[in-house]
DNA sequence: AAACTATATCGTAATATTGCAATATAAAAA
DNA sequence: TTTTTATATTGCAATATTACGATATAGTTT
């Protein structure tokens, strides 16, 4: 059927696999460390980095907003995207405590 | 097209998305923490903790195996899935990276 | 106002994902 | 050896994703 059953799982479980999945591309990963690159957020210059044309990048965009990895704002002629802070934090806090949990078990039986 | 690009991107950019890619959905990070909620790795029982049918659960450990998040191993009639530590230590790194380098930006325009 | 710039949306083709019934495989138990 | 148990594979339908040309929108500059 290709549709996905959210709602058999966890608040958590659909968060984080929303956030995953935002990032499941290498051009949103790209853009991800672009923004970081770049002190404050920026306006434009995203289609020029990116090996994509501007619709492309458009989409990838507007998955990571929805998904809430980015926040846009409209400044003039151009928009204005940075980072959520937030979202980023979700994945680290998710994945230390599964990593940190992991290390203390030593478990390794494969 | 539907083909991601992936030879536009770096290593990590494609490194990340690939495995960020596998836990974009809620089965597998259900699966994940399943196997983490077990104390060593576990043969069977993964099929009866999902609401999904054996051949999707099946093709969902494929996919976390090829992303190379589990590891599984044969053992006698079922198989031994576990997590692979060294992908979630991967992941715990990268955004640990991101979002602590975010919070000494204080970087918040938007 | 006309031209330019930055970004979004539409339409569409190619491909990938999700889900499952049916079936295959292979080891274990009877 | 037949049956049971555990998992994988195949085939297929429904849906989603990726990519981009063409076009729309809206602010800026001239």
């Amino acid at each position: 059927m290709g549709a996905t059953k959210t709602d058999h799982f966890t608040e958590t479980q659909n968060q984080i696999a929303v956030l995953a999945k935002a990032l499941g591309h290498p051009a949103r990963v790209a853009i991800i460390e672009y923004l970081m690159s770049v002190d404050s957020c920026i306006c434009g210059d995203i289609v020029n980095v990116l090996p994509l044309a501007q619709p492309t990048v458009s989409q990838h965009l507007k998955e990571l907003k929805n998904a809430g990895l980015i926040k846009g704002n409209i400044e003039g002629n151009a928009i204005c995207y940075c980072i959520d802070q937030n979202a980023l934090e979700t994945l680290k806090s998710y994945f230390s405590v599964i990593s940190t949990s992991l290390m203390k078990k030593k478990y390794s039986c494969c």
